[in-house]
DNA sequence: GTTGTAGATGCGATCATTCGCATCTGAAGC
DNA sequence: GCTTCAGATGCGAATGATCGCATCTACAAC
């Protein structure tokens, strides 16, 4: 389990106040943001109330689509804007998991990550542990703090290997 | 090091020959696409010339810009429809290294990974074996063969982690 | 509460990628 | 060589995602 609010955004000028704790509800999403030096705007105050209504694996479109039904005036590239943010935030995670389309979730439990079969299409859970290895090397070998929080990893099932 | 022609792709009905054997060059490229019952189309020829005189890391555009030059017909969709075809094959790696754009490089020599740092800009070459576990997992666990063949792992580099 | 301003938004243009469909063609079978 | 047709291509439209810039606003300082 991590932070709600993990790091500091690409161009934060001012020194960054630390993270606050995990495990607690987002009744003051917005003060979590300022606590980070991030404007709690209405529009990005609506994102994350449709993560929170919504299930996982959002795309884009469907977030806007939440969004425009309360607030029509809301514009695409603020969605997509605010999505880039809370990825580097380390609010939400981004994955492709193929289909040319890219989806979003929240990252309030447990990272979990995907193996997806380019043959049949089918999608396995894989946890998070599988991952260890690598952020140790990355971090012991190059002092690279690896943010891996929600990897989608292509190839072919048990199934489908099968049938050569 | 693994063959120049992996597998077959999704939609092959005909069983698939054995794959042929690596390190060797290109001379005889057609026979290799027909060899696995791909065709062997000028197009998809071009496209593989192109990776060869170029370096790595190319966007489809590249590609594209580069072919055009000699064959003004060919069109972008082909160059993208065959770009996935080859990935699907195994022919290529196809990587987000962000900013927006996939970059695609053969998969001729080892294969090889990136730690990106998200701050700033930074690509770290990361060895191949870094993965095995995750490989070793993924079989072990779930049957599953994950084909890994050039991911980008964002995060934060030594230097961006100390200026917090 | 007013003000100043860095940073966020709206808007439209642009770029990156995919898709549908009519046409064309590589290569297998004769 | 000729025929056949699954599969590849060209073309244009549609979708996904990013960017530039003028305007607006959250919030810190007073």
């Amino acid at each position: 389990m991590r932070g709600f609010l993990r790091s500091k955004v690409r161009v934060l000028t001012a020194s960054s106040p630390t993270i606050s704790p995990p495990d607690q509800h987002y009744d003051d999403l917005a003060n979590r943001l300022r606590s980070i030096g991030q404007r709690a705007t209405p529009q990005r105050l609506l994102v994350l109330a449709a993560f929170q209504d919504a299930g996982e694996h959002l795309t884009a479109d469907e977030i806007y689509a939440r969004i425009s039904e309360r607030s029509p005036t809301v514009n695409r590239s603020t969605v997509y804007r605010t999505l880039e943010t809370f990825r580097d935030l380390g609010v939400i995670a981004e994955t492709d998991l193929g289909g040319g389309v890219r989806r979003y979730q929240l990252l309030d439990h447990e990272r979990h990550h995907h193996l997806v079969c380019h043959d049949c299409g089918d999608i396995i859970d894989l946890d998070d542990d599988v991952l260890e290895p690598i952020r140790r090397a990355a971090a012991e070998r190059y002092g690279f703090s690896a943010e891996i929080d929600h990897l989608a990893i292509f190839g072919r099932c048990q199934f489908c290997r099968g049938d050569e």
